[in-house]
DNA sequence: GTAAATTGTTATTTTTCTGTGATAACTTTA
DNA sequence: TAAAGTTATCACAGAAAAATAACAATTTAC
């Protein structure tokens, strides 16, 4: 239930999209039944088996076609049939979230886009922060490096993990850049640098965010 | 994707280490880049070239060397660089299987994310640490080593390996400096000296942890 | 194309932790 | 009981890590 955050991921086959889905922890997963490389019935039953609780959102080409798919009970949450609008996707999508999130006991992501801590609003959409009723400026960066942690309380991030997760795997960098950021930040968002609220430094491994979320 | 068994087999040079690799269908390849024989990057192109969905998992002494390897893209999966802990060699290895799918059916590797025991609960993403109801603050050693006993209920650890474990393979210092560690460990989570709880003393040989987990 | 803002890097300072040595306390053995 | 070997304790220096500040490079905006 950890490590949410906006990234999109496309894998055009079969197997790569098997590993992609299994490499990280997914809101959703949107399977296509017909795949290059590997048939998406199997793909779905391994998923399955591994992402307990991902919902996967399955689309099949004809109705006739996701007759056969429902009497092989491969485990999917959901099925669209072709063609379907973007709005029905969306809606659909949205579904399977809130009913995951009930599961799960994680409010919030899909409902509102509004991230609220004690003295600390993130609008996601709008990428806003309002910080004690005030709004502040924010760079793309420390919005997605602030994003980031809000999305995932109290769990430590190693310096490595957030160039992977924040920049982007493969990017190349050294990780005390990550250090630079996090000055800057904490300079719009920590009134008193003796006594950090929001993203605690865990000495000899990372960074924590670890304030509590209020909506 | 078949063939699991829990067979290892070590090469010390490099034809020999290739010819075992082609051999039969491993789960996963470690191979070093310093070998005598052959380079290892060599050997990394052609296994690639052979075992196409085989995980390979390379070793290297420096960064600065890393850096070369990853630049010439010879198709390793992953990289560790020295010295690095048998804790977080196992880690990549986990990660690798993972994400190869290479342990279909086996639930063995499933990592539980918070392990607890009479009074003392960790809470390993996060490396929080909660003694009867209360959470300390332990340094990052003083995790590491917790976590690294915690895993390992009851079997006795000579300091040496410590070392090797938590410390990591090829770092060279004194084995009383795990003394000292331990000494500070049991400072925060030990309240009777005499009645020692968690991590105990095996006179002559090392430490082993003696509480029972009750998760 | 220039100026401004953002981002990444380098250098310096500050903070915290870890390893070490000295010594005390404890076990075992003779 | 003494001696030898092993472990516990403690304080401190130096090392490592992080914060900070200043600078360079890159991107973006105009």
């Amino acid at each position: 239930m950890s490590e949410i955050c906006d990234k999109v991921e496309v894998a055009n086959n079969g197997l790569k999209g098997l590993q992609l889905a299994l490499d990280r922890e997914w809101s959703v997963i949107i399977l296509d039944l017909r795949l290059p490389g590997m048939s998406g019935l199997d793909i779905c039953k391994q998923l399955r088996a591994k992402a307990k609780y991902t919902p996967i959102l399955m689309l099949t080409a004809k109705s006739t076609e996701l007759d056969r798919v429902l009497g092989l009970e491969v485990g999917a949450d959901d099925y669209l049939t072709k063609p379907f609008s973007v709005m029905e996707l969306v809606a659909r999508v949205k579904a399977l979230l809130r009913r995951f999130d009930k599961i799960s006991g994680y409010a919030a992501i899909s409902q509102n886009n509004v991230l609220k801590f004690d003295g600390l609003d993130i609008v996601v959409d709008e990428r806003k922060v309002i910080f004690n009723d005030n709004e502040i400026e924010l760079t793309a960066k420390e919005f997605d490096l602030l994003y980031f942690f809000a999305c995932n309380p109290d769990k430590v991030y190693k310096r490595s993990q957030l160039l992977d997760q924040v920049w982007g795997y493969g990017h190349d960098g050294y990780e005390h850049t990550v250090n630079s950021h996090m000055n800057r930040l904490r300079n719009k968002i920590e009134l008193d640098p003796s006594n950090i609220k929001y993203i605690k430094t865990v000495w000899g491994v990372g960074y924590k965010f670890a304030a509590q979320r209020v909506n």
